[in-house]
Formats: C-alpha cells, sequence, structure tokens
DNA sequence: GTCTATATGTGGATAGAC
DNA sequence: GTCTATCCACATATAGAC
C-alpha cells in the first residue's frame, strides 16, 4: 500500500527531525533509512516545506490526542500532570530526541509561514490544557501551591522543554528527572 | 589589524549560530556579513568546526566572567538571580536569538567532541553558580521556598533555557517574561 | 591576509521511462 | 509509485597568485 512508504517516510523524517533538527536531515538520510530512492520521496512530499508541514500536523494532532487521553483516564489534576510530563519523557528517548516543537524552533528561519504558525497554535493548545490542568489539581488539592494557573502553565511548559533540551545536550536522561523533581514533589499521589 | 577581522568573523558567526541554528548559516554568510571572501575565512578558522570550537570557548570564557562579575557587583542573593534572569533577556534579543548552548543542543550532531564537552561544561558552571545563588538567597531571605538549592538549581536553568526557546518559538520576547513570573515573584526587591 | 579560481560533495528538485 | 539520470545551487575546503 502507498499509505505505508508515506507513513514510513514521515516516522523517519520525524525522528531525524527530533534528534537532529530540521537543517540536518535530508531526503538521502529518509530515502537510504525507508529503503526507496531519494526521487521517489517526492511524490509523496513534492517539498521539503511541505513534508514540515505534514509533520507538524501530525505531530500536533497525535498530541492532543494524547492529552484528551490523559484527561479521559485521569480523573485527578495531579495524576493527569504527572501523566504528561511522563510523555514528555518518553519522547526525550533517552536523550537522544526532542518535541518537534523544540527542534522546529530552532530552525525557525527554513521552515514554512505555515509550520510557524502551527507551532503557536500546539504552544496554545499546551498552554490551555496545563492550565486547566493546574486548576484542576488546586481545586482537587493534588497540586500544592497553585496561585495563578496561566502563570503555572508557562513555566510548566518552559520547564518541560527546557529540561528536555539539558538532557538532549548532555545525552543524559537524569537530566530531565533532575530538573522537574520540584514540580514533581508538588504534586500528591 | 588581522585579530579585528577574526573577531568580526566571531562576530558574526555567533550571532547566526544563535538565531539560525549551526547548519543554518555558511561561510559565505559570513563573508558578505564581515565584507570579505569566503575563501579568506578559512585562513583564520581552517574548517567550520574548528570555528564551532572557538565560537563555544569564547562564550564560555565571556558568560562565567559575566557571572562573577554578577558576584562582585550584587551582594544579595536575590538581585544576583535577577541579574542573571536580564542577562538570558538580553541574550534573547527580542526573541530573535538562543544562547548558543540551547542552539548547540539541537545541532549536536553536527559538532566536533571538543564542542559537546565544553557544553557540558558550561551547564556545570551554570549549575555551580545557579546553586550557590539561590543558597544565598535562601540564607539571606530573598528568594523565599529554597528547600534544595540544587534542585532549583537544576529547575532554573531548564526554565531559562526553555523560556528562551519559548519566546524564539513565536518571536515574541513577552513568553520569556511570562514563562519567569513565578520565579521573579519569589525574589524579594 | 586576502584574493581568484577551482575541487568535490551534497542539498532539494525535475523529467521521463517503466 | 518507483526508478535512473540529470540539473542547479550551494556547502566546505584547497591551491596558488598577489
Amino acid at each position: 500500500m502507498s499509505t505505508d512508504t508515506k507513513t514510513a517516510l514521515m516516522n523517519s523524517a520525524e525522528r531525524a527531525a527530533r534528534t537532529r533538527g530540521f537543517d540536518g536531515f535530508s531526503y538521502a538520510d529518509m530515502a537510504q533509512d525507508v529503503g526507496i530512492r531519494k526521487a521517489s520521496i517526492h511524490h509523496h512530499f513534492p517539498t521539503k516545506a511541505a513534508l514540515s508541514i505534514a509533520l507538524m500536523r501530525r505531530y500536533y494532532t497525535n498530541f492532543e490526542a494524547a492529552c484528551s487521553e490523559i484527561d479521559a483516564t485521569q480523573a485527578i489534576g495531579g495524576a493527569r500532570l504527572l501523566a504528561l510530563i511522563d510523555r514528555y519523557r518518553i519522547a526525550l528517548d533517552d536523550g537522544k530526541s526532542l518535541c518537534l516543537c523544540v527542534s522546529f524552533s530552532t530552525s525557525r528561519e527554513s521552515l514554512p509561514p505555515e509550520v510557524i504558525a502551527h507551532i503557536s497554535r500546539f504552544r496554545a493548545m499546551m498552554m490551555g490544557w496545563l492550565k486547566a490542568t493546574f486548576k484542576a489539581g488546586h481545586a482537587d488539592g493534588t497540586i500544592a501551591g497553585v496561585v495563578e494557573p496561566t502563570l503555572e502553565a508557562a513555566a510548566a511548559l518552559s520547564l518541560l522543554e527546557g529540561a528536555q533540551l539539558a538532557a538532549r545536550a548532555e545525552e543524559n536522561p537524569n537530566l530531565f528527572e533532575g530538573a522537574l523533581q520540584l514540580l514533581i514533589q508538588r504534586i500528591a499521589t
């Protein structure tokens, strides 16, 4: 099926983008990874800009679905926040990979406006989810010391992304844990 | 003087690396920026790897000096932390530029081992300085709620870098402010 | 130290056969 | 949908004149 090749290409590209940055991988890399010729990739993604848009779109959709699933499976604020932290931890892949958003932010100038817009949408979505989660955690008493949910959300998002970056910088997942310790300690289990 | 050209090249390269990433600029860009031919750059920096080492070295030295200067001019823990935050704010350049360390972390695979080692050294230096600063701020009562300085340092460093990234993602310095609000509120002035 | 000229590789992208 | 072949722009890097 042709869909399989397209998905395989996107998987390869996403992994590459998140480990080496958008400017750090080429069609040649994807071709070798997936096992087709690089010219064939253009049939699925005419330009690299188009590929970046598809990647960002899929990433957004998946992440939004993951947040919804957390809400559906976890009723408590603290548990929800822990689940999100866990997702960022897994995305880190032992210090080798970053959130696509983080990776794309550095390569900003190489990306089409549509991707930039999508990054904003992604961040807005995360901010909204985090704000609601801190509010819930404050209400049910499972997150300590919450005064202003909006400020908590902004700080938490930067902390999560910064912690990923720290771990990536030294390819050491322990740095992610260390950076998040204080936040995790505020959560009652 | 030849030193001036070399410095001009490093300034151009640092700016480019911090705004577009290490894979996002070329000798051609530097040549145009500084006003010499790209072949001439190789006289000062034989390879791009050598350039990256020189950039990281200088960045480390400058930042360490800045931290020392903060210690020399500010006696209070809270004031020191505010001064550091200010330095990160300035480095952000209205959402256009990142800490060299942050930018280099994403391009990890394109960099020589010596630069990777230097990034670790940079982070260790910052962690040490932050830990001492939180300790001082706790002792003199100018930073509220400090329990474990080491954890505070790890969280603060990730927060600072993540906040820069957030602001860079949307080229909006307000996001840096928003992410740091909670931390700043803990500082007595 | 800077230049022109050039080597050599690789980037993304296209044309057209199968 | 995938291939071979090819284009063109640009990357880092070198040789050698001035």
